[in-house]
DNA sequence: CCCGGGATTCTATCAACGCTAGCCAATCTG
DNA sequence: CAGATTGGCTAGCGTTGATAGAATCCCGGG
């Protein structure tokens, strides 16, 4: 058996590889530069071994995202962690989302807003995405009145936050408003307790 | 003057003829089905008089989303002078913003996903683009509290919208909470008075 | 009436894309 | 050492957005 698990090691080998070039390209170069030939030169293989890893360039795109989500869910518990009470945490998480956003624009494209194929909202959802999903339901759910449902309002901040990534990414905000439109955000969704 | 007068009117109306046919075919088929070549026949013309009008594919979606922009603006204006207060306005807005989204998919793509280089959030953006906006300003700005700013609250509301009708059409979200999550938002987002 | 000149439209083509078929060689099996 | 099989590569298909240059139309002057 050494012999063919050493095989699909290999191989297991080349596709982290392949995930990991066409990571960097997007990042770098951004998806437009992420062709099947380029992508396959970067690993010094012929085009057609994708095809041998993965059913075509979106799958690519999936692969990369469920990388995404883990670093982003990573620096969603970072940022949440270090905060003190649960405002300041729902504060600091909605800061590190969407730095996240701006940050790695790439990666978040192929993460939120390419269409994939994907299964998000369900329980078969790749781990990745639940733990990131489950980073925002941490810092939401305390903020949740009494008769909401922590899961949909967790999905409401997300949206928002996703919301302004992209419109500021697509030149439909400006920029330099940002941090203000963020703390209104938080603003809103914090506990509406004190007056 | 008259015949070149002709000449003028008869070019401006294939422009509308182009922008029109590739509205009608997004909407139909989706952005995929809108190539040069398929507008060109819809047109019954040939491929190169569409870059004798537009500098090329996405300054033809441009225009689109520029004609969506007065649909949704009239769709807006609708549904914030039907409803009687504030609250009620502010969430017959949201209600009209993500309906848009799901029944047009392809134009609410044009104008809010897809990358274009129109000015925006500058005095500089086309007329319709200012009243879309207008209409979600007039609904949200009797919810500023005492430092707000209104034109900051409106971007983060439509923030929010934009949020959930794009994570819902891609997948991210399930589709069938979308009422209670909109409820969520615009509760959030209603004047804070009431206990 | 007819023909030259200028604008305009079409035919043909380019480079690049995602993806696939089929050959060829290296490797494992008996 | 011969035969079978796996796996990668060369080559190519069909489309895409965009362009260059030929051809055509149409108006105005002789």
């Amino acid at each position: 058996m050494t012999i063919q698990t050493r095989r699909e090691r290999e191989r297991a080998e080349r596709e982290r590889l392949i995930v990991t070039a066409a990571r960097q390209l997007a990042e770098s170069e951004g998806w437009d530069a992420v062709t099947t030939r380029r992508l396959a030169a970067e690993i010094e293989y012929s085009q057609p071994v994708l095809y041998s890893h993965f059913k075509g360039k979106d799958a690519i795109m999936a692969a990369v995202a469920v990388q995404g989500c883990a670093d982003l869910a990573a620096e969603l518990r970072a940022a949440r962690s270090a905060a003190g009470t649960a405002q300041e945490a729902l504060a600091a998480v909605g800061e590190a989302y969407t730095a996240f956003g701006g940050r790695r624009p790439a990666l978040y494209d192929a993460m939120f807003t390419h269409r994939v194929d994907l299964p998000f909202a369900t329980a078969e959802a790749p781990a990745p995405l639940r733990a990131a999903f489950g980073e925002l339901a941490q810092a939401v759910a305390p903020m949740a009145r009494p008769g909401d449902d922590p899961a949909l309002l967790t999905e409401t901040y997300w949206a928002g936050l996703h919301g302004l990534v992209t419109l500021m990414r697509s030149g439909r905000l400006p920029a330099e408003a940002h941090q203000r439109r963020l703390a209104l955000l938080v603003g809103h969704f914090a506990a509406s307790g004190p007056a």
